[in-house]
DNA sequence: TGAGATGAAATTGCATACAATTAAGGCGGG
DNA sequence: CCCGCCTTAATTGTATGCAATTTCATCTCA
């Protein structure tokens, strides 16, 4: 009756390793040494390295044989095709949104938009950044393509350890919340192009931040 | 000097069953037993579970916990969802196609489409459907973003095991010959949602071929 | 006859052991 | 003082062994 939910050690230790990747812990280019993380969990080298080897298909990590695996270390360059890949994903996705959404669904991403507004308006940076992930896998989801929102999911991890601290810029919640009004009115009303351009400009902006963040830091 | 080509048991064992996957050797649903393909390889199981992982989160098959792995099998609205995604990810590389292939990649595009008329002409399935890989392969590339191309390359692996014999439709390699005519003109003049509209347009036709070929089969 | 229990066999999950490659440190020569 | 080689430690790749779960055939009983 209960759903059968008995993951494997590889499995909970690949999401532990994503997270530690997601929230900063295993900063890009942090080696990830076999014997150290099997320790760590109390565990053996076994599902590490399946672990590991899953992860490195996510692109989370990079692998290289007898070398070891280290968390991912993009370069600007491939940051930016990151970037531009999830601006592609998540357009087509909210284009499909657009085309496809139940009403029922477009009333929830209305509603869940305007919830935004407040946490906008209040300055809550963290319970809108929670917030705004939820807003965007609800558009993954409305796309109703199980494959194309795994993959704008899997961007969006990759691209986390990149733009941790985007909405610190200043003035970037209230101006991602207009922008989300663009997007939202598009998909509500079912305007398929202009969900696409809306979300592409959206998350093109997200980038610009991102770099604006990345000069300073770099300063 | 040279470069280092050293792939692991585990890497070359996920190549070969992809491999099998993607010829039809092993069929959909087709139970990966881990000793049988040990055996078969003369290996452990180790490499064998790390390659089975790998290939998992491919999406080429199928794993649940203590219970197995299979070669993914779709049920048909997940087989429609795959030719969708399909479709956008190959409409999406068009359009960054048109934007940013250089100069030489879009004389060698046209070329490319070129030798194909003729094959098509001749009838020669088999030459044409390869050449068809490289051709759509030309445009991931010419896209110049990396995941995105990955993305689109590793869906054509995912439907491949469901299409196989599209072009065997009757008249399907003159007219997959025209709908390329359309998609690499707006390629090469850089109208880029021309292109998109064009590959989208091309693909979901694919996926119509597929669906008469699945309906005679049934039948 | 068929549904459910029961046992053994098969299969997966994990740990440990060993082999092979790579990285690190010291040594001598220039 | 620096560069290269050699030795040794550290790390990865693979094999094997054991425990646990699943599967399947058989048996029992209604």
């Amino acid at each position: 009756m209960s759903t059968d939910t008995n993951p494997t050690l590889a499995d909970k230790l690949a999401t532990a390793i994503a997270d530690g990747i997601l929230n900063g812990r295993l900063p890009p280019g942090e080696r990830l040494d076999e014997v150290g993380l099997a320790e760590q969990h109390g565990v053996s080298r076994t599902p590490v390295r399946e672990a590991l080897r899953q992860l490195a298909m996510s692109g989370l990590i990079d692998m290289r044989p007898r070398k070891g695996a280290i968390v991912s270390k993009a370069t600007p360059e491939e940051i930016e095709s990151l970037f531009v890949a999830m601006a592609e994903m998540e357009a087509t996705c909210a284009r499909l949104a657009a085309m496809s959404m139940t009403p029922v669904e477009r009333r929830r991403l209305q509603a869940r938009h305007e919830a935004m507004m407040a946490l906008a308006a209040a300055g809550d940076t963290e319970a809108y950044s929670d917030a705004n992930v939820a807003f965007h896998s609800a558009i993954y989801a409305g796309a109703h393509n199980a494959p194309l929102a795994e993959y704008a999911m899997n961007l969006r991890r990759r691209v986390g350890p990149y733009r941790r601290a985007q909405f610190r810029v200043d003035g970037r919640l209230l101006r991602s919340n207009q922008e989300h009004d663009a997007v939202v009115r598009a998909i509500v009303s079912g305007d398929a192009a202009g969900a696409h351009a809306a979300m592409i400009h959206h998350v093109s902006l997200v980038e610009d931040a991102f770099e604006a963040f990345a000069a300073i830091n770099a300063a």
